[in-house]
DNA sequence: GTGTTCCGTTACGCTTGCGAAATAACCCGA
DNA sequence: TCGGGTTATTTCGCAAGCGTAACGGAACAC
C-alpha cells in the first residue's frame, strides 16, 4: 500500500531531477530528449525509432530529431543494423554514461535528504 | 552511503515520471514548465518570479511566458500581492493539485515495481 | 516631490521543435 | 524481378519558447 509521504518523497525526487536538467545550460535537454537517453540507456537494447516512438507515443520524425540533437552533443549514437538495413539501433556513450550518472547523483542526494538520514 | 542499485532505483523512477510527462498529449509541459509547477506545489509559498527565476537560473521572461501558459491550462495562478503591489505570487489551484497527483501515482508505481514488491 | 531602484511584462528577432506528407533505402514474398 | 510493405529521414509551413532590451508601474530614500 502506498502512503502519502512516500508520494511526497517520489515528486521531491522528480523535482530535485527536473531542476538540475533546467539548470544546466550547456546540454540543455528537453522532456523527450531526457525521456530518450533514460529509455536508451536504462532499458535493454535494442532500441530503434519506432519502438521509441511507440514507447513515448511521438511521431517518427520527433524521434529523428531528438537523436540529432542528442546525437551532436555525443550522448548517444546511431548505429546501423547489419542484420536489416532499414533499421538503427541507437546505442550508448562514454560521455552520456557520465552525463546520466551525474543526474543519478543529483536524484539520491535529494533522496537521501528527503528520508532524514543526512 | 549510496550504492548502485539505489542509483538505479532512483533514474527508473525519473524516467518513468518523464515518461508520463512526454506521453500525456493534452497538457504537454516543458521541462521547465514542470520545474516551476513542482516548486509551487512542494516547496513553501510565496513563490514569485524572480524567486523563481533565480532558483530555476533562468530569465524572468521564461517564467512569466511559463506562467501564462500554466495559467491558460489552469495548473496555477497568478495572485497580486497586496503588501507590495509590484510583486505577484503565483499560487495552486485544484486542477494543478490533481495533476500533479496524477504524476505521483505514476512515479511510486515504478518504484514499487523496482522494489520488487508488487 | 523627485530621482532611483525594484518587479513583472512586453517587444523584438531568432532558434528549435512540431506533425503531416513526401521521399529514399531496404526487405521479402510471389 | 518486381511490387507492396516497412524503416528512417527529409521537407514544408507553422507554433512555441528563448534572451536581450526596453517599458510601465510601484516602492523607497532623501
Amino acid at each position: 500500500m502506498q502512503n502519502k509521504s512516500t508520494s511526497q518523497a517520489a515528486l521531491a525526487m522528480f523535482k530535485q531531477a527536473l531542476s538540475e536538467l533546467v539548470q544546466r545550460q550547456g546540454p540543455d535537454l528537453s522532456s523527450r530528449q531526457m525521456a530518450i537517453m533514460l529509455i536508451v540507456y536504462l532499458e535493454e537494447p535494442p532500441h530503434t525509432v519506432r519502438g521509441l516512438a511507440a514507447q513515448l507515443k511521438i511521431s517518427k520524425p520527433a524521434v529523428t530529431r531528438a537523436l540529432d540533437t542528442l546525437g551532436k552533443m555525443d550522448l548517444l549514437k546511431r548505429k546501423p543494423d547489419e542484420a536489416d538495413r532499414r533499421s538503427i539501433n541507437v546505442v550508448r556513450t562514454v560521455k552520456g554514461s557520465v552525463y546520466l550518472s551525474e543526474i543519478a547523483d543529483v536524484i539520491e542526494q535529494a533522496a537521501w535528504n528527503n528520508l532524514g538520514q543526512s
